[in-house]
DNA sequence: TAGGCCATCTGGTCCT
DNA sequence: AGGACCAGATGGCCTA
C-alpha cells in the first residue's frame, strides 16, 4: 500500500469567457484553487458596463449590483474554504491521537472517525473494567464511582442500541473486539 | 480506466 | 442582516 501524499490541490480554472483576467483573480485573498465563481455566476457582465460616473457617488445600476453580490458570494467562497480547512486541521489532530495506525498510511476521513469512535468506547470499557474492579472491596465505604458509571454506561448503551446500534455494539466486550479487528485490517492495508 | 477520496463552489437553511 | 452550517454537484488526483 502507497501512500496518499498528494501536493496541494490546484484546480484548473474553467474559462469565463468574458471576464477579463483581472476580474478572475482579483479581491480573491489567496485563494490557491482558481475554481471560484464557475457556476451561476458566470454571465457577468464585462467591467465598464455601468461606470461610475467622474467624481461623485452614483446610485448602484444593476451592474454594481451583480458586482456586489459577485463580491459577496467571493467572500461567502472564502470562508467556506476556511472553514473546511479547519475541519480538516481537527479531522488531522484526530489522526495523530488514534493509535496503532501506520504511520504511512493516511486514514480516510471515513476511517478515522469510525476508528476513533471504537477507540473511545473500548477505552471507556477499560475504564469501567478497572474502577470496577479496583472499587469492589470498597463497598458500603462511601460513594461508589464505578458501579455508577458502569451503571450510567449501560443506560446509554440500551439507548444507543434501540438506535442505530447491533446487538454485539451494544455489549462492552464489542467494542474492543471491533476496534482490534479494525486495527488488525489497516495493519493488513485492507 | 473505474472507483475512492478529496477540495471547492453553490444555494438553501439555521442561528445569533 | 450576515455568518455558520450543510448537502449536492463537479471535477482533479491517485491507486488498483
Amino acid at each position: 500500500m502507497k501512500t496518499k501524499n498528494r501536493p496541494p490541490r490546484r484546480r484548473t480554472p474553467l474559462q469565463d469567457t468574458e471576464a477579463t483576467p483581472e476580474e478572475q483573480t482579483a479581491d480573491r485573498p489567496q485563494s490557491g484553487s482558481g475554481m471560484e465563481l464557475t457556476k451561476g455566476l458566470r454571465s457577468r457582465t464585462p467591467r465598464g458596463a455601468g461606470a461610475r460616473a467622474e467624481g461623485g457617488r452614483r446610485r448602484q445600476g444593476p451592474s454594481s449590483r451583480r458586482e456586489s453580490s459577485v463580491q459577496r458570494r467571493l467572500e461567502s467562497n472564502e470562508r467556506e474554504r476556511q472553514r473546511m480547512h479547519k475541519l480538516n486541521n481537527a479531522f488531522q489532530a484526530l489522526r495523530e491521537v488514534i493509535p496503532h495506525v501506520r504511520a504511512d498510511k493516511k486514514l480516510s476521513k471515513i476511517e478515522t472517525l469510525t476508528l476513533a469512535k471504537n477507540y473511545i468506547k473500548s477505552l471507556t470499557t477499560t475504564i469501567l473494567t478497572m474502577s470496577s474492579g479496583r472499587l469492589q472491596g470498597l463497598e458500603g465505604q462511601g460513594p461508589a464511582q464505578g458501579p455508577k458509571l458502569y451503571q450510567h454506561y449501560q443506560q446509554q448503551q440500551q439507548q444507543s442500541a434501540g438506535g442505530t446500534l447491533g446487538a454485539t455494539e451494544a455489549q462492552p466486550q464489542g467494542h474492543l473486539q471491533r476496534y482490534s479487528t479494525q486495527i488488525h485490517s489497516f495493519w493488513e492495508g485492507t
